[in-house]
DNA sequence: CGCCAGTTGCAAATCGTTTGCAGTTCACAC
DNA sequence: GTGTGAACTGCAAACGATTTGCAACTGGCG
């Protein structure tokens, strides 16, 4: 499975991310660009080596790459997934979007379909007022056996 | 935050356990039979360390109480849940109960809460249409801060 | 009572990820 | 440009959860 539907239609440009970087007062290094351009053209969440394999030919260490994504994670240009095996995947975000939506997950090529939309908003409103939480948000994946593989 | 909240009202007793253990044609050992009695006292997930720590002291190795874990998961009598930080945790299952249910987790304290009741099958079929999946299934948890650490 | 597949302890191995440290470089000041 | 210091990077070692190889051990059936 390697489609990649309905996703990110109109994902920026580099020299947009760039300046969205530079805005938060961060070094533009030849590493953290690369890892740009790469997330830029990822229709699905990423992993760390997966980036990584596909930067230029020792652009720079695996570490590099992990600090990079540490980052953007931290300046809001990436969000950061979990789809169930125990390795981090991440998505670039869009401007002022915090990027909320979920996947589904093919068991057994790991395959992913974007889902846009999430109807779980007023379940958390209404487990935030019952248990008195704040702040609460939710991490929703789907998983299961995609045409192809069945 | 450690309320044990309107949980698992009425866990089963340990012979209860170890007969449906029994049944599964399983070996039943001191370690199984312990890990299985930690369990039955757990309101909420337990990491395998925690386990491992609340088992008579040198009853067993770490490395036992995972495959323990791993046994129980293979034949149903317990759920793997993973809640954000990556460590496996373990919940006893009901007999002929998939056990599935969501938490609600504070990020500051850990704490969590038992959510009972799922509002989210009908999107799973919904998707599982859409998208020609087959065994859809997912996996969803809430995060926010609990009262006492607001 | 004996057998042996299933279990266990121990230590070493994995795997994703993080970190210490010394050397390098970006970006702003002059 | 050129200098400078804070940020960044490479490398290798450290980490923490989990798994595994292997030899010794033990439930539970015959």
């Amino acid at each position: 499975m390697t489609e990649r539907a309905h996703s990110h239609p109109e994902q920026p440009d580099l020299p947009e991310l760039v300046a969205r970087f530079r805005r938060q007062s961060r070094k533009l290094t030849g590493p953290r660009q690369a890892v740009l351009e790469i997330l830029r053209r990822q229709a699905h969440p990423a992993a760390s080596k997966e980036i990584f394999a596909a930067l230029p030919r020792g652009l720079c260490d695996l570490a590099t790459v992990y600090r990079a994504l540490h980052v953007l994670e931290r300046v809001g240009m990436v969000k950061r997934y979990d789809l169930g095996d125990g390795i981090a995947r991440f998505e670039l975000l869009p401007e002022g979007d915090d990027g909320h939506h979920h996947h589904l997950v093919c068991t057994r090529c790991a395959g992913v379909v974007e889902i846009e939309g999430c109807s779980v908003d007023e379940v958390e409103q209404r487990l935030a007022a019952q248990n008195g939480f704040k702040a609460v948000t939710h991490r929703l994946e789907f998983f299961g056996i995609c045409p192809a593989c069945q």
